[in-house]
DNA sequence: TGTATGTGTGCACATTTATGCATGTATGTG
DNA sequence: CACATACATGCATAAATGTGCACACATACA
């Protein structure tokens, strides 16, 4: 195998290692938003993130969903209610490994 | 001001740092196949880049502008030929950037 | 058991975004 | 000066995504 092509598969790893939800999910402001009300509360179930929002409780529902499928919140479920919190390790991870990828790509770029 | 509004404003301000065009900008599995090749090539103008991919060189020449706008590439211009590369320096200065806004948040947040 | 409350989901709709074609502009070439 | 090439943009269309309403399900409470 040619370097040339062990180098394009090094950059096909590394670029592949970008979680496609993980980015999706912090590129909607209103789960930035979201985010920010589970910072302060440190938890809060959904009834409560709504009030606070101007969009639907089901749609409030969606987002953190979505969020906890990219591995930036995660629920418990307690009773009725269902509570999220922002899941500070995962979060931390997944931000890391995009900074990490970039800088394998930057290390294997031809100049 | 009490300590809990001085908490949000400061939870407010770093996730008022999150670069919205940047994670967006990362959002598109097509573009991420355009930094593959920008980094493998080095540089390259926008018929090359749109002659390996599947979409019309219109809509390679729009990707190329969103990643410039979001501080992922840099254009320069060369008679008739406009040549992007990666914005090394920016690329990891934006996603650097997403790592401390999150830390600053967790050491902000309540729990 | 009946009633109220908290969540998630199906559905329809609005907004955003990606895509391709046609065109205009700029630059190089004969 | 024609002519070709490279690029970006206006426009229309398709696909993806956010949004809200209605409803079903689960759980707590009287």
């Amino acid at each position: 195998m040619t370097t040339a092509l062990k180098r394009s598969k090094a950059v096909d790893t590394a670029l592949n290692q970008i979680d496609n939800d993980f980015v999706k999910a912090l590129a909607e402001p209103a789960r930035i938003q979201i985010m920010k009300q589970l910072i302060l509360l440190g938890a809060s179930d959904v009834k409560t993130l709504a009030e606070n929002m101007p969009q639907d409780r089901s749609v409030i529902s969606r987002h953190l969903s979505i969020m906890e499928k990219a591995g930036i919140l995660k629920a418990s479920k307690e009773g009725r209610h269902v509570f999220y919190r922002v899941d500070g390790e995962g979060s931390l991870q997944k931000s890391q490994q995009l900074v990490d990828t970039i800088r394998q790509c930057l290390a294997l770029g031809c100049c």
